[in-house]
DNA sequence: ACGCTCGGTCTCGTCATGCAACTGAGGGTA
DNA sequence: TACCCTCAGTTGCATGACGAGACCGAGCGT
C-alpha cells in the first residue's frame, strides 16, 4: 500500500503538506535558510541519509522551492537556492521555531535569536491582521466556527 | 533501522517537527481547530488508517497538545481537545494555510476566509516585529547570516 | 598514475503505513 | 432473550519508505 496523498484534498494546509510536510523536508529548508549550499554539508549537518535526501531536493525542486544551480559544471557540482516560493516559508518556520522556543525546548538550550534589522531589537514575530494590525489568535474553544468560505476538507 | 529522530538536535525547529512533523499529524490538528473532536470523524474526514490515528492521537497527548476527556465514560467513548500548548500552533497552521493559498493552490480553489471578529475585515495574517510592528521577512540571499545566540544545528 | 572530493546511486535489512477484519462494551429494537 | 448497531480502538498481514554504508564516476591536485 502506497503512503497516503493529501494532494486531492480541497485544503491548502494539505497541499503544503504535500510539499514540505515530509520527514526531514522542512530540516532541510532550515538549514537552506541558514545558507547551506551542498549536498554533502546538508548530510554531514543534518544526519540525513544520502539516498533520502536526494529524493527530498528532487522534490523541492519540483515544487519550484528551492532551485539548483551548478558551480563546477564540469564535475556537476551544485548549490541549492531557495526560490521565491520558497523563501515565502519564512513565516512558517518562524511560527515552528517561536513554538518550540516557548512550549518544547526546556530551560538551559537558549533559543536563536532573531534581530531585527531595521529597528535593532530582539525580534519576536506576532501574527497581526493585515487590516488594524491588532494581534491574531485561534478562536477559544466556545467560539462559533471563524473560518468562513469553502470547506477546507 | 529505526526512523530517525531529531530529539537531539539542539533547535527548536526540530524539537517542534518531533512533536508535529510526522505524516498526518498537523492535518489532525487541523480538524481540531475546526471543532472535530471524535475519533470515528478523524477517520472519515481525513481517510486516516484507524492504527496511525492512534499512535498520532497518543503522541500528542503525551506531548500535551491534545487532551482526552470522556463524554461517555461508561462506553469509553473521547473527546479530544486542544491544549494552550496545541492553541499556540495557531500561528504554525495560518502560516502553513497562507503559503498554499499563495503558492500552492491553484485557481479555482476558493481559501478558506478568516474573519477578524475585532474589526470586523477578512484578515490576512502577517508577521510583524512584535518590537516596532514593522513586517518581518526573511534576509535576502546576499545578507549576512540574520540569526544569533546558540548554533541552530 | 594515484588518491581525493563531491554528488550522487545501489543494495539490503528494518520499520512504518494502509487496509480490513475483529473485539468489546453498552444501547436500541423486537 | 436475541439481534443488530455504534464507537473506539486492536490485530494481522502485505507493501512501501527509510537508514547505513558500500560503491561509482568525473575531474582535479601532485
Amino acid at each position: 500500500m502506497r503512503k497516503a496523498s493529501f494532494a486531492d484534498m480541497n485544503c491548502s494546509i494539505a497541499q503544503s503538506l504535500e510539499i514540505v510536510g515530509e520527514w526531514w523536508t522542512l530540516l532541510i529548508l532550515r538549514d537552506v535558510f541558514l545558507g547551506i549550499r551542498r549536498f554533502d554539508d546538508f548530510v554531514e549537518r543534518l544526519g540525513i541519509s544520502r539516498n533520502v535526501l536526494t529524493t527530498r531536493l528532487q522534490t523541492l525542486i519540483d515544487a519550484g522551492v528551492l532551485r539548483r544551480e551548478a558551480y563546477d559544471e564540469a564535475r556537476g557540482r551544485y548549490d541549492y537556492f531557495l526560490t521565491d516560493k520558497g523563501r515565502a516559508l519564512w513565516p512558517v518556520m518562524t511560527a515552528l521555531r517561536q513554538w518550540g522556543d516557548e512550549w518544547v525546548v526546556g530551560a538551559g538550550n537558549e533559543p536563536v535569536l532573531v534581530e531585527h534589522k531595521t529597528c535593532g531589537h530582539v525580534a519576536t514575530g506576532v501574527f497581526t491582521c493585515d487590516h488594524c494590525g491588532e494581534r491574531l489568535d485561534a478562536r477559544r474553544p466556545g467560539d462559533p466556527r471563524s473560518g468562513r468560505g469553502s470547506n477546507p476538507r
